[in-house]
RNA sequence: GGGCGAAUAGCUCAGUUGGUUAGAGCAUCUCGUUUACACCGAGAGGGUCGGGGGUUCGAGUCCCUCUUCGCCCACCA
């Protein structure tokens, strides 16, 4: 990038190296700063730019790059690229998440080879440990994400286990305990047995599974010849029960309540209880209550005052916690894990009789979403947000359209999820994550502390011991738009020029997880909305529609992609394949059939540099608006053609965030198609430009003189601009063509160059128009009747106005369909047609090379096609109710579509009778 | 159990408030190396828009229903 490159033949090949060039892209940008953002510069700090920010859904810390994260930061990268060039100041904050459960495991696995568990080594050598792999192995995948053209400020590169972030993590925690916002809960929570900690509501995912629904029989303690027969998924349960319920108002067992009966194995009493929470029409209508054990038997427990053995230990064995306990559970269950201890009970069940039934029965199971393994409602004292006052807000917001969600479908997910919210289970028995800053004090005095305190606040004693227990990985999750910038430092500069944030890119997955919470704690903490747009994409999957993953072995590694077709393929297939929220399919196997035509996409658009770079030479260019008279049809054609493709991509990209504060009604949904925008680019730059304007030059490029000097200016300058529409998608090989275009050059990046606008002459340049249409008409006869390509033939068309344009563009007519265009000339005798749906009418006539019956076949069909058609627009234009209900536009273009078929079914049946007689 | 979404060419998908003869890429077939590009160019074939019903002058688009698939939520043991 040092000098300017020369634009010789030799040293331009005829296909894009990307290998050599994307490294050397990737540290010119780095080395200029471009993507370094300057608080200053916003206009929320007295500079003059739009500030627009986006913040990076943190990758696990220890992750490495997958597809998915591909297709996510191409998006985050794709938007902010558009913005920097828009002149905005941009801002996208890449960062880490130290992904408590996930990093805990990984390292457990490690020491486990070593024969370790976490407590051999203990807390606080545990700890290191982890921060030592993490230093080792951590952010890897924020290198990777530079190679795939990441565009991220990694100056600002944030990390939740910063002494920053954690800061702010101890402060928002605080400021929820002041406000009694967060509190000690003693209630059945989900417990994953192999992580050993306790997991939200989210945390615990369901899985469909096939169980089965065992009816036992209880019997009574004063009459063993009767009893109440339940229903349970969950046998091993049966020792923890500690009554029976049934509906009050269920007649069958209205006598029964009051009496006792006995505990199958163990023989305890249990009274039988009403409780309105018993649906009499599910199982047998009696259910048995087991109030450590399950979350809803807890609730009724609580309702009658019951006791709460627990005999599941955290390991998910059989094992009691108290004492008084003892006798529930038989000597040779003991120490047994809950699903042998199942089977056994079974077993036993069975033979004392009580075993009514066994039946098949489908229900969702839920696991840890850390390790699958099926969690344990477990009775236990856990740290809770209060989310009902901090759902309000975010809720309102998205309602009135503060904040939208892309696409709508996940606004009334959105919304359901935060009506019915439930309170948060905030803490984790784990070791990795941010303490709990609650302290106690000899007199047990326990407080929330911002710092770790010496003495206790209410009394002075002394401090004895801080909470064991660490936050969920999301509590510091939520606070990533305010932490990352500063907060709670109110007068931090980031947090006072990016904050609010713009674009929130993420899968749906984690729209609960992440996206709502961070929402509410915008509100929380800044009274602002976090961002104004969630944009929810679509997941990368196979060909069988499964979702890529490294179990599957059905994975892309991306830099793999990288390695064979470029970045800018990689990039280019992700996102013009991406509608909204739809998921984009990939063919594991076939990555050829994927990426190819990105990269061939990439080597078409370096070939149209090649091209325009040895035609155009280095020379100065005369810089647009040039005279329009000096225009040539072509010219003022493609010009025509630029803005309708700059009109076409910032339709589907923008808005690009709403005008005052909320999306009104009509924009919610616009904007952020990105395929739609990279079509647009792709149509012009290869359909427009390389396929008409680029031949049609070809002769002007080759001829000294002033229109060269036209050709040139014009040529360089739809290049020039379809580069730069282009860029934000493919930023490697525009940047690369872009710098050796003549007046760029050292220093000089398309990655920071304008956004193109359109001009304000409305000149699409519509004469060039019939010039194609002709040309097309040509080669489609030429090549339906396989006339030879050298073999030259005539037209003629009768001279009009329309028919200009044709005589002015004879010599390219002639060189693209190889047909010398006579205009004026009368047609004679028996001619085969091609006749423009322009209204033109051009005449070739065939004789000597094609078949003249085949033609007329052709023609005859072409005529029976056409005439019920019209048939069918005259009886919908006689149709009163139309014309009468009908916009006059519509009606109006009806009946020129009318006139228009009329005349050519007249001239086709002409040609008919012709070729007959 | 509740809610939401999808079904358009062989494949993956567009199709903006209903309004020309429903589009693109890939794949297929034919032709072509004209001095940027064969990772290219020219041309062609291919769809009763899942089935049925309705509203309307007019439906791929709106409504109902059925079928199939998918996602989210859920305290029926």
């Amino acid at each position: 990038m040092s000098e300017t490159p020369d634009t010789t033949a030799a040293e331009i090949p005829t296909l894009f190296d990307f290998a050599a060039a994307e490294p050397g892209l990737t540290k010119a940008w780095q080395d200029a700063g471009l993507f370094r953002a300057q608080a200053e510069r916003t206009t929320r700090l007295g500079g003059d730019r739009d500030p627009f920010t986006v913040l990076i859904p943190p990758p696990n810390v220890t992750a490495v790059l997958h597809v998915g994260h591909g297709l996510n930061n191409t998006v985050q990268d794709v938007l902010i690229r558009w913005r920097r060039m828009a002149g905005e100041e941009a801002l996208w904050l890449p960062g880490t998440d130290h992904a408590g459960i996930a990093t805990q495991n990984v390292v457990e696995k490690i020491i486990a080879k070593e024969g370790k568990t976490r407590f051999d080594l203990g807390r606080d050598a545990f700890v290191k440990r982890t921060e030592q792999f993490v230093e080792e192995t951590g952010g890897v995948i924020l290198q990777q994400l530079k190679a795939i053209g990441a565009s991220a400020d990694f100056s600002r590169t944030a990390y939740t286990l910063t002494p920053e972030l954690s800061s702010a993590v101890r402060e928002a925690f605080v400021r929820l305990y002041e406000k009694g916002l967060v509190y000690r809960g003693h209630r059945v929570i989900h417990w994953c047995p192999r992580c050993l900690t306790s997991l939200s509501d989210e945390e615990a995912e369901f899985h469909d599974s096939e169980g089965a629904m065992h009816h036992v029989r209880y019997l009574f303690a004063d009459d063993p010849s009767q009893g109440i027969t339940i229903a349970t998924t969950r046998p091993e349960t049966i020792l923890a029960d500690v009554a029976i319920a049934v509906h009050p108002e269920d007649e069958r067992y209205a006598a029964f309540v009051g009496k006792d009966v006995l505990l199958p194995m163990t023989g305890i009493r249990l009274p039988v209880i009403a409780d309105s929470y018993v649906e009499k029409d599910f199982g047998t209508g009696a259910l048995k209550i087991t109030p450590a054990h399950d979350a809803n038997d807890f609730e009724v427990g609580k309702r009658h005052g019951l006791a709460m053995p627990v005999v599941i230990d955290p390991t998910g064995k059989m094992n009691v916690m108290h004492a008084d306990d003892v006798h529930r559970i038989p000597a040779d269950l003991v120490g047994l894990d809950r699903f042998d201890a199942r089977k056994k009970i079974v077993k036993l069940l069975e033979a004392s009789g009580a075993l009514v039934k066994v039946e098949r029965h489908a229900n969702s199971v839920r696991r840890c979403y850390r390790c699958e393994t099926v969690v344990e409602p477990r009775l236990s004292d856990q740290w809770f947000v209060k989310m009902a006052p901090l759902a309000a807000p975010a809720l309102a917001a998205v309602k009135d359209g503060t904040i939208r969600l892309l696409p709508e479908k996940h606004e009334k997910v959105y919304i359901n999820w935060l009506e019915g919210i439930r309170d948060w289970n905030i803490s984790r028995q784990l070791w990795w994550g941010h303490r709990i800053p609650v302290f106690t004090c000899e007199n047990l005095h326990a407080d929330a502390y911002r710092e770790d305190p010496t003495a206790c606040r209410q009394c002075g004693a002394r401090i004895i011991s801080q909470d064991a227990d660490v936050l969920d990985t999301w509590f510091s999750s939520w606070l990533w738009p305010i932490s990352t910038m500063g907060w709670p430092n109110a007068d931090a500069k980031d947090l006072k020029a990016f904050f609010p944030s713009d674009v929130l890119v993420t899968a749906p997955e984690i729209l609960f997880f992440w996206v709502a919470r961070m929402i509410m704690a915008g509100y929380e903490y800044m009274g602002e909305p976090a961002f104004h747009t969630v944009y929810l994409h679509g997941t990368v999957r196979d060909m069988q529609h499964r979702k890529m993953s490294k179990s599957l072995g059905n994975g892309i590694d991306p830099l793999d992609v990288v390695e064979r077709y470029g970045a800018d393929a990689l990039r280019w297939t992700l996102i013009q394949g991406m509608g909204l929220g739809v998921d984009v399919m990939l063919d594991p196997n076939d990555l050829d059939k994927s990426f190819a035509p990105g990269r061939n996409f990439a080597t078409k658009l370096w070939n149209i540099g090649r091209f325009i770079l040895l035609q155009v030479g280095d020379d100065a260019i005369a810089p647009l608006p040039i005279d329009a008279a000096s225009l040539r049809l072509e010219d003022r054609w493609i010009l025509g053609r630029l803005d309708a493709a700059i009109a076409e991509c910032d339709a589907a990209l923008g808005p690009a965030r709403p005008a005052h504060g909320k999306w009104p009604e009509q924009e919610r949904q616009m904007g952020m198609r990105l395929d739609a925008y990279a079509e647009a680019a792709r149509r012009f730059v290869w359909n427009e430009l390389a396929d008409w304007y680029v031949e049609a030059l070809k002769p002007r490029l080759a001829t000294p003189g002033a229109d060269r000097e036209i050709a040139r200016s014009v040529l360089v300058h739809v290049f020039d601009h379809g580069l730069r529409l282009l860029h934000p998608i493919m930023p490697f090989v525009t940047e690369a063509l872009w710098q050796r275009l003549p007046g760029q050059g050292a220093g000089r990046f398309v990655a920071v160059s304008a956004w193109p606008t359109r001009r304000t002459s409305g000149d699409v340049g519509a004469e060039f128009e019939v010039v194609r249409e002709a040309i097309d008409a040509i080669r489609t006869l030429r090549a339906e009747y396989g006339v030879q390509p050298g073999h030259p033939i005539k037209a003629f068309v009768a001279a009009s106005e329309k028919a200009a344009p044709l005589g002015a563009a004879s010599a390219l007519i002639q060189r693209l369909a190889r047909c010398e265009v006579i205009v004026g000339a009368a047609p004679t005798g028996a001619a085969a047609q091609a006749v423009l749906t322009s209204g033109l009418e051009l005449s070739l006539p065939l004789e000597g090379m094609v078949d003249l019956e085949k033609e007329r076949a052709r023609l005859q069909g072409e005529l029976s096609n056409l005439s019920k058609q019209l048939d069918a627009l005259r009886g919908r234009l006689s149709n009163e109710k139309f014309t009468a209900k009908a916009p006059p536009a519509v009606v109006e273009a009806e009946r020129a579509k009318e006139r228009e078929w009329a005349a050519r079914c007249a001239q086709l049946e002409q040609k008919v009778q012709e070729l007959v007689g």
